[in-house]
DNA sequence: TCCTCCTAGTCAGAATGATGACTAATCATA
DNA sequence: TATGATTAGTCATCATTCTGACTAGGAGGA
């Protein structure tokens, strides 16, 4: 039950709506948790119901009407309680590291061709984040940030997700090239991945 | 429905009971999956009874007897679909950084001695893969292993893993050596993690 | 001899997450 | 003046994962 604490987390920075945190949830830049609009939707309607956030309806003109959403104190004690309860023990959970686990026995063409995709949206999601941080900073370097700043928790998870999308792209740019080097000497037709497949 | 093809993907090195399974999957080893006991046994009749594993029965005197199994080709050809099928994009989910997300507005103690556990546990880890990887490597060094040694895939998602505990330990322990510093610095009375909290 | 751990596995059900299909108004653009 | 994108949100249902409780025999130590 944790979608439940990401979005009380996330609503500690502000009122949002449900569409606003949607964007931030969905696109992935969440870099501490991930879900779809109609798990939030849902999740904030719970949440609501259970008197740990509360919200208002917004007026708007030439936009339909939207609510924003705010921690109450009860939710305030509800993280309270989360943070100092034990922590599930974190795992990778990946679709594709599956396929590379199976390279040996299978096709590695569309493998490579994967790891090459996912090297790319590795590495925008480093721009991404890379934008986000340095907005938290100001003009702040990052030492005087860590020291001084605030908010620091969101700083710090965010740059939690910056070193593990560099670390997944490096790793994926890597694993794609030794793969094609592999299928290359073995003869096979190098599988170089360009859009005509 | 990756548990599936994880498990499949986890057959192709040969021979397993259920039990062995659940060790490697249990203890995360699995660099890249993670289930229970009981999702592993429930998911291995599930394959048998789709035919994609066939079980043997082994008979052994001072032990109870246990089920090997092994992918069919009905299981490799399901494999090599899955393969080259579109992959989820991956992403962390982590209750710990739900935690650390929420650090500014809740006592920083509990988080901080979680981070320290964290690191510890990652530690741990990364120092069985390095003996995994060791292993499979035997006496050629990495870069020739990485060219010529075989299997590639299991040491690639092995490899894999160790960089993402590594980055998780050295994220924590800056973490929780920041917060411990902020803390102090604001007076409040310096949250040391030992035994006795 | 008792107690606990290890091997080996099973069952049922609760909790959590994912998906597809909708509504409805406005804005920009071709 | 259509057409599609954007904002804002809802509903029902399916799929997947997690959890607790349970069985059963042998090994090893106090």
């Amino acid at each position: 039950m944790s979608l439940r604490h990401a979005v009380l987390a996330a609503l500690l920075s502000g009122e949002y709506s449900g569409y606003q945190l949607t964007k931030a949830f969905d696109v992935g830049v969440a870099n501490f948790w991930y879900a779809r609009p109609q798990q939030l939707y849902l999740e904030l309607s719970k949440l609501e119901s259970d008197g740990l956030i509360s919200g208002r309806e917004v007026v708007q003109q030439s936009r339909p009407n939207k609510r924003l959403f705010m921690v109450t104190d009860a939710g305030l004690a509800e993280l309270e309680r989360f943070a100092a309860a034990v922590s599930k023990p974190s795992f990778i959970r990946d679709d594709l590291l599956v396929k590379v686990q199976a390279v040996d026995h299978v096709d590695v063409a569309p493998v490579i061709a994967q790891l090459d995709q996912r090297a790319a949206a590795a590495a925008a999601k480093v721009e991404i984040l890379d934008k986000i941080l340095r907005r938290f900073r100001g003009d702040l370097d990052e030492e005087t940030y860590l020291r001084h700043g605030s908010p620091i928790g969101p700083y710090l998870t965010c740059l939690r997700g910056r070193l593990f999308e560099q670390e997944h792209h490096d790793w994926s740019v890597r694993a794609a090239a030794l793969l094609r080097d592999r299928a290359t000497r073995n003869g096979d037709p190098p599988p170089v991945s360009d859009q005509s497949r």
